[in-house]
DNA sequence: ATGCATATTGCAACCGATTGCGCAAATTCG
DNA sequence: CGAATTTGCGCAATCGGTTGCAATATGCAT
């Protein structure tokens, strides 16, 4: 019995009731053309055969799919698995569909992506971009065809985006305000890639809070990594084996802290009494964790993706109603310390 | 300058080289039947307005999307964002597109996705299961209109679907014999809801070893909670309160043990020496945790995910060849003990 | 009966690409 | 040289809804 049992149409629907398509249409969506009799006998067959909108026909007819695209590094990252949740939460009350993708921090895999996605005319796409991307020519070609493109954490280095984002200055400084208050003068700093912004953002936030606190800028006690572990454990190597040992470290995020307490517990350094640290991201597994930095600049991820998912829809809206204004969203979020550790 | 630059379309490009749009379409495929000429100039007129074709004009011709919708409860559990990395690798490597939604372990909103997921035609929906769903006339309606379902790890109980998950039976075995081997002989079990298949599997599998090592059957030593810090505690409370308090746990999964040792430390209980624990998942930021389970089950979440999407394209493929084959996939994966400490 | 407004409904084009079929010109063959 | 075949291309329908406009019918006043 193979019923093929096909979804039915309007088409079906208006060939059972001897009219046409177009009253058909209309009566499903209370036209006022349309006598009150038809309109009851449509909808009631409509209801009968569980007819459904092919929203796909739709879309295509309204050269839009309800649909926006999210590109994200990885989901494996808390931090990013709590963001698409704010924003596939604003999308969903919104009728708005989610397709997304990992870039897995490949470059040439963002811009594969990201062709699909065109390809698919979403309305629109959130990016955090990868940590190796710096060529930014396939953003710009979005442009070109009026998809709007809202970049939130991880955002590129190119002028006239809509980005939102955490201000890791001012989220690194109130880190060492309560590094200081704790009495520590000689700060470490686990930085990530140079080439990323959010780490030239900490760089800056760093270098300006120390000059506030009149400690002496000491060009050894930062260190970039490329985030991995292996890398993170040569960065503790060279911090610790530094004459004047840091009393404190403010690590990348918590990932990064992670590894970097994990390797001086291995040389025997006692955490939080020979050296402390403080980092970004506040794991919510933190807090089964014994060795934890004392601190953590919350980024607030759900209401990041949330916020971001909001103005794109904003934007998606502007562009459809032909008044794309010229403005952009430029989105600052305060962080916040969060302190585990008295 | 309100430029408007709309995507080029295949109609453009025959207007602006004086063919017909059929011409135009068979060129960029390099059908036999159109000269080498045409070919050339229609190619390179495409590459050079960047045409490229409307996938949502081709699916909506076609009737397939080429998109599949995944729900799952939520992607804060390593679980299941693992699986989705899985799911979305297999997908992108076809030309898939994921479309997904968290149904917050709400059966409700899980029906609303799947509603949402079925109007916009995805080609075969990836499910795992809410907590919360005990009717599943929502999945039996979309076998009605050939939309194939695969459920992955969180399977409802229903005849006749396509499933793959861990043998959850085989796990919990092997967590006992390895316990046993160690010494244990009075091992309690803190389950998941009763609802659950993946609970059920457990306590059987649960009941079956211990008969095979011949311990007696406590029913004192099983308990079920929601899963929740708050219900895991009062589990823990109600084991450690038994006058043979167990020497062991074995837990449903290892963010139940975090909470569940969590609760045995503030009790002054010894972790690993006074009571031990084995869970289910292997999460990876374990390795940073001081009381961790002695072993976890490794479920391998994205071979389980990317194997689901294997199967949910094959059985896409079967349909629109129009061969439906009336067999349903029903996979069992081993899942492996991971022993963190000897 | 005629004129005019209003109430219902249908026709047909459209969104962008694909594809069966037909037609004409070019080529090959007997 | 005429017939058969091949080559190259266009017409038109199609997917499933939507929508401007035309058409018909009905009611009411004059």
């Amino acid at each position: 019995m193979s019923m093929e049992n096909k979804m039915p149409t309007i088409r079906e629907i208006a060939k059972k009731l001897q009219i046409s398509p177009s009253t058909v249409s209309r009566a499903l969506h209370n036209h006022h053309s349309i006598g009150l009799g038809t309109k009851m006998r449509v909808q009631e067959l409509a209801k009968k055969l569980q007819y459904e909108p092919n929203q796909n026909a739709i879309f295509f007819k309204q050269r839009r799919t309800f649909s926006v695209g999210v590109i994200l590094p990885n989901l494996s990252e808390s931090f990013f698995s709590s963001a698409i949740s704010g924003i596939e939460d604003f999308a969903i009350a919104h009728h708005y569909k989610v397709l997304f993708g990992q870039s897995h921090d490949d470059a040439i895999r963002e811009g594969q992506i990201l062709e699909t996605m065109k390809n698919f005319r979403v309305d629109g796409i959130l990016v955090s971009i990868s940590k190796s991307t710096t060529n930014y020519d396939h953003f710009k070609n979005l442009k070109k065809y009026n998809i709007p493109i809202v970049f939130f954490d991880r955002i590129p280095a190119m002028s006239n985006i809509n980005y939102i984002a955490c201000d890791l200055e001012a989220g690194i400084q109130e880190a060492v305000d309560f590094l200081v208050s704790k009495g520590h003068q000689c700060i470490g700093l686990i930085n990530g890639p140079n080439s990323m912004l959010a780490c030239k953002e900490r760089l800056r936030g760093f270098k300006n809070v120390l000059k506030k606190h009149n400690l002496k800028q000491n060009p050894s006690l930062i260190v970039s990594t490329d985030l991995s572990q292996e890398s993170t454990y040569q960065a503790m190597q060279k911090l610790l084996s530094l004459k004047n040992r840091p009393s404190a470290v403010i690590s990348f995020n918590d990932y990064v802290a992670l590894d970097a307490i994990q390797y001086a517990k291995k040389m025997k350094v006692k955490i939080n009494k020979d050296i402390s640290f403080v980092s970004f991201a506040n794991l919510p597994l933190s807090s089964y964790i014994e060795n934890t930095p004392l601190a953590s600049i919350e980024q607030f991820p759900y209401e990041q993706g949330k916020m971001a998912m909001e103005i794109l829809l904003k934007l998606v809206d502007e562009g459809h109603e032909k008044r794309a204004s010229k403005l952009n969203y430029n989105i600052s979020l305060s962080p916040k310390l969060e302190i585990r550790i008295q």
